[in-house]
DNA sequence: GGACTTTCTTGTCATATGGCAAGAGGAGTT
DNA sequence: AACTCCTCTTGCCATATGACAAGAAAGTCC
């Protein structure tokens, strides 16, 4: 567990830490040092719709770039203008917005194979109202704002792939916000271990609850009731 | 009122019921005889975004056909696929699912400028689980997917147009889910107000109640509370 | 105009969930 | 091992909202 190691800076100073940051002398896990084939092999599954020719994938893979994040790290802060999304290769991720009240509402959780994206700042070009944060140690594939807006205007295959990632992340948010009106919350919480089992076995409960829209409370006597069935 | 006629056919036959469909005896409105200049006016003011070339614009606007809808006539019924999306020079809609119980659950309503579009149905091209209404007699604006394709993959503002538009539905329904995890439904009622109040003005309340998330009967009683304060 | 349907209001009572606080159990730190 | 956090559970009571039902009010149709 070497690289659970967390540099600690002040909060104001330095509130995204990344594996940059790390002191140098710390040796690189031996997982991190691959070769091109297996870097490789994470993104051309991401990409594995057929539609894609070879030559295409040859110019879009290796614009990623790997990058690993800490437990706790930001990936992005409130307030940020989101200009990289990522693809995670192992580890997870949580993003979640600030209430009037200062407490955090979880808006989504990203595991394996998914995109981390801020849609709306990342597109608008607005600063977010979200901050995304690293559950645990993570490798990421990073992609940029202005490398993504060449690849989407350049290649007809890229850009029905970003839409159609987009268009998704709207009918799944679609179908939560429906669920929020026509299930309860123990209704709810059961699609969400249906949907995401991996997320619920590693998030804590609380975080889980604001996510669901409920208290921890709640949803500690929600699950034993599900338990006792 | 006299286009409020609405000719009626058996649901089954024909759940969809367009201007075509009204008997042709019927003179035209005024208003829908309108020039070329006026036609085109509104779809230029939705096209206003200064990127637009003239050039493009020329090709962009005739693309769109007029529609017209009865009070009541569905623009898309739930198990079909999208196949056209509509800007709104008059009128308002409704879209809502139905919930397993069967009762409609409203997820959004749309006024003039509006676009009205089911985004997955019509980019995935599956069958949508929503249904779209018209709640008065409106005047559309329509274009059809393949239409939309060919203009999507062939101008880059059209393109950076539609993703605006569709992040800018991305980013209102997640300001909505978080506003129900955190509001509670007085204050719920008090946004839409304020962002729609012709919304609010010109729908029934049970319409907006499910919208909300609340029963009709709650939300007559939050009416009553702001009205007493 | 009168009958009918739909929409909205209001009352009574039930229920899901929240707020608060105490305590149990783990994990990490010194 | 003792200490400190942090997470989770549980009890007690409060509150927002739902379910059901009866009217009132408004709109629609013939």
């Amino acid at each position: 567990m070497y690289w659970a190691i967390s540099l600690l800076f002040p909060i104001g100073d330095m509130l995204i830490r990344r594996s940059e940051n790390r002191d140098p002398s710390y040796s690189q896990p031996p997982t991190l040092q691959r070769n091109i084939m297996n870097e490789k092999h994470f993104l051309t599954n991401i990409f594995n719709d057929q539609q894609f020719k070879k030559e295409e994938l040859e110019i879009i893979l290796p614009k990623y770039k790997k990058v690993d994040f800490l437990k706790n790290d930001f990936l992005l802060n409130e307030g940020k203008v989101a200009n990289q999304y990522w693809f995670i290769e192992k580890g997870f991720v949580r993003s979640f917005a600030t209430d009037p009240e200062g407490k955090d509402i979880s808006t989504n959780f990203y595991s394996v194979g998914d995109v981390v994206i801020d849609w709306p700042s990342f597109f608008l070009r607005n600063s977010t109202r979200e901050n995304i944060q690293a559950l645990t140690d993570c490798i990421c594939w990073q992609l940029d704002f202005e490398t993504f807006q060449h690849l989407f205007h350049s290649i007809e295959t890229f850009r029905e792939h970003g839409r159609a990632r987009l268009v998704g992340s709207y009918f799944a948010l679609k179908q939560n916000s429906i669920s929020m009106i026509t299930d309860q919350a123990k209704e709810r919480y059961k699609k969400l271990v249906k949907e995401k089992p991996q997320i619920v076995q590693n998030v804590p409960l609380k975080q889980l609850a604001t996510y669901l829209g409920v208290t921890d409370t709640s949803l500690s006597r929600i699950r034993k009731e599900i338990a006792s069935e």
